[in-house]
DNA sequence: TCAATAGTGTCTTTTAGACATTATATG
DNA sequence: CATATAATGTCTAAAAGACACTATTGA
């Protein structure tokens, strides 16, 4: 092909990294994996592949899922988050990634807990060292989750269907790191419009009793309006 | 370099292209540009540059407005929208295109007004052909504009300082396009914690008269609160 | 029965929006 | 004076938040 400016210009490597985001026991998980590279012995980093010839971005991040993490989750969340493409970013070359942001619901740790597993975000900070400048996507990602909270229904991705609006609620919980209040969040996601619809079943109550809740599924709307604001 | 998988990879080709919005005679513009390419003869195009080596995504970005359009704005705000990376969105190859977004104050046109040039963004549904994939570009930029004025200060960044808060409400109802009350606009704007800063000056009235407007700076807010939402 | 969770009602505070009123300029 | 624009005041409606109360389950 020609090139565009006739001016020397790099053939970059492009790559794509996941930050794949999942609650579990009430927390918010990251998927991390270790690289094979022998120098990266001990860190950890989100699944990434090269970018293939006629495979588009999305295919790969579905690809580094699969192939990294044994994870197929071909009806979740997948969004960009940004592209890192600073020079110096990988030292062997330089790398252009495309950083994606996905959501699934609650999801066990892969088979080879040592190649592939969750890690608690509140721990990232005392836990796993990152390889490459993932602690810089990384952030990026988990405050892309917070904010897209707030103005669209992605909190709903994070469940499976049907789902009760005390497990819609705890998504918020974990992801924003606070408590709110039961009986105003029902107020508010039943009133949002098309947030949620109701079905006739009910979950059956925990081992301690209460009143079995209702069951709902995903609403058409992807942005929220009102917004659901942080406190 | 070594690949990281040892399957076949493609080497793309990394390039960014620029939509800059600004705002004249009180409507939203977009800078366009004619490629250089004979089969694109007619059409134009977001300005866009392939990234050389050792260069960030943030300088090929600059560097496109510069050489293409003579616009050095170092101070304008600039930051990615998406990458668009479909195998067949260039026909010359694999081109995975970096899309940025830019803002600045109202800003001429630039000199050879056949090559580069603002345009109203509505009139572009029949306006200029667009070249590539850049159909798909414009539009999402336009909504992230609109979006982030809602819960950012990025409209400041349509205005030079110090500023009116007429002038910063022209900016709203421009990207916007609708019409918002004066007094409700101020109310909100000052009551909303470090989005701008009086000054001790006074803009002049225009030709027919009326009470001088208090110029103010931007505040340190980055993020609104409470969110400054669409009506 | 009690404890636990789901869901409703009510009150207060905050915010948004419509619109009248006052302030300061030009002609 | 009239007119235009800036800035303030006032009222109403909508939304957010605190919290009491009712409903339905398990033990």
């Amino acid at each position: 092909m020609s090139s565009l400016t006739g001016a020397p210009v790099a053939t970059c490597a492009v790559a794509v990294d996941v930050a794949l985001l999942t609650i579990r026991a009430g927390r918010l998980q990251l998927l991390l994996v270790q690289p094979d590279a022998p120098d990266l012995a001990g860190r950890w980093a989100l699944p990434g592949r090269r970018v293939r010839d006629d495979e588009s971005l999305d295919d790969t991040a579905h690809r580094a899922l699969a192939e990294l993490a044994s994870i197929t989750a071909p009806d979740a969340h997948l969004e960009q988050l940004r592209t890192y493409g600073d020079p110096a970013r990988d030292p062997r070359g330089r790398v252009v990634s495309v950083a994606y942001l996905a959501m699934t619901p609650t999801t066990r740790d892969p088979q080879d807990r040592h190649r592939a597993r969750f890690w608690d975000v509140a721990d990232l900070g005392h836990g796993p060292q990152l390889a490459y400048d993932h602690d810089r996507i990384v952030p990026d990602a988990i405050e892309r989750a917070r904010s897209k909270l707030e103005y669209t229904s992605l909190a709903t991705a994070f469940v499976e269907e049907p789902f009760t609006l005390a497990e819609l609620r705890q998504v918020y919980e974990a992801v924003w790191g606070v408590r709110l209040d039961p009986a105003n969040f029902r107020r508010k996601v039943v009133s949002t419009e098309d947030f949620v619809v109701e079905t006739t079943g009910f979950a059956p109550p925990g081992p301690e009793g209460g009143r079995p809740a209702r069951r709902y599924r995903r609403g058409g709307a992807h942005r929220l309006h009102p917004a659901m604001l942080r406190p």
